[in-house]
DNA sequence: ATAAAAATTTAGGCTTGTCTAAATTTTTAT
DNA sequence: ATAAAAATTTAGACAAGCCTAAATTTTTAT
């Protein structure tokens, strides 16, 4: 069994590699857990002896196929929970992070398959970010960024890839939540701001840093 | 704020205290804990610094008024979680403690709040036992044991004194779960044990040992 | 009343996960 | 190519929560 601190572990090399894409540095890592590099070494020996990493020192670290998919079920268990809170409880899709990150470390099984059902089988959390499966695979839908959308053009709002608070009670505000029908009315040429219309409302204006970090789908 | 080992201990000091009543000693919470009578020793005294329990040396231990509310929080938090097992995902109420006792140290007060709301405020858990509320206060119903019903009596069954797994599933399978109708039809002088009528079905026996860890109020 | 037994505490130690300071390796810039 | 800078690891330490063994206090039995 891993620890609580181990799957924090295991989660964070997974998202900072891109997946399990790349080899993760000590100093990104000791970067995002707030420690410190050298603690992050031990860390990493450690999870190099459970077998849940590949580690060679100087060189980064990579999750093996048994820390790929504690991993994967850490995330599973993070959004599905959000799922509950934002869906059952009431939440706003901007407060239930911190909770989930409590949440994601109860490790039953039978617990989280019944949410799972309990939810109906979501297959995405509140902000749009994939669940994985029971069976340990993330689903990888393929969406684009809004900013790379023409003038014209007619999209579904799909998720984000920015999660801090502000950036996404910034977005209720606009009422660009997942589900959102957007049509990009024009477009800046001088700093690619966007004038959109959401869901049949008023024009709202948007910053090429907001639209880059949002994720849509072209309608069908 | 309390560890989650802190919590543990607060939790059983007020079990084994009887709700704070009487002080607790060393040798009955390394019992319960699984840890040795000096481990407890480091813990109390480390409760006492944080004014979460008067402790004297070789005299046991009682909870302050802190940390009888924190011992309450946890245990409102327990049965809240046990009673979305039961009634939300499809557990039995044999399956549940487990699992319990693991989301009992998720601290966020909304989500505990939510949730109660969600759960349209129960009074108590899948076992009878009541849940504190959110003020800190412990509902305390008056129940009667089943072994000092007298035949030809009509009671309803309202919750257990004892836990295992096996005993209430025993009584799942006699019928004999909180809200059933029981009425007793004879009475064994020579060992207690009882003939019931549970729910209009056919006639069970249970022992003395039995009727003694069931609770029940006499039907209005 | 007092010796034996039981309960409890003290002393010293171990593991997990963190820290600081110093040493080492890798990368970058000339 | 090599020196400076950056990244990483090693060494030694600490708090939390547990352990064993030994010492101390309380309780029990005569």
């Amino acid at each position: 069994m891993a620890s609580l601190a181990e799957e924090n572990y295991l989660k964070l090399i997974y998202h900072l590699s891109g997946s399990g894409a790349e080899e993760v540095s000590t100093n990104a890592l000791a970067e995002q857990t707030q420690t410190r590099a050298a603690s992050v070494t031990d860390m990493l020996r450690k999870l190099a002896d459970k077998n849940l990493v590949h580690y060679k020192k100087y060189q980064g670290v990579r999750l093996t196929p048994e820390g790929q998919e504690v991993a994967l079920q850490v995330i599973r268990r993070h959004r599905l929970w959000e799922v509950f809170m934002v869906e059952k409880l009431g939440f706003r899709w901007d407060e239930v992070h911190p909770i989930a990150e409590e949440l994601e470390h109860i490790a039953s099984a039978e617990l989280i398959n019944r949410l799972d059902a309990f939810l109906d089988f979501p297959v995405s959390d509140p902000h749009g970010d994939p669940i994985p499966t029971a069976a340990g695979t993330m689903p990888s839908p393929e969406y684009e960024k809004l900013c790379e959308v023409t003038a014209g053009q007619r999209v579904t709002m799909m998720g984000v890839s920015e999660h801090a608070a502000s950036f996404l009670q910034f977005l209720s505000k606009a009422g660009l939540i997942p589900g959102s029908i957007v049509s990009v009315l024009e477009i800046n040429d001088f700093d690619r701001s966007m004038i959109l219309k959401i869901n049949e409302s008023a024009p709202s204006f948007v910053s090429y840093e907001v639209a880059r970090n949002i994720l849509i789908k072209f309608s069908v």
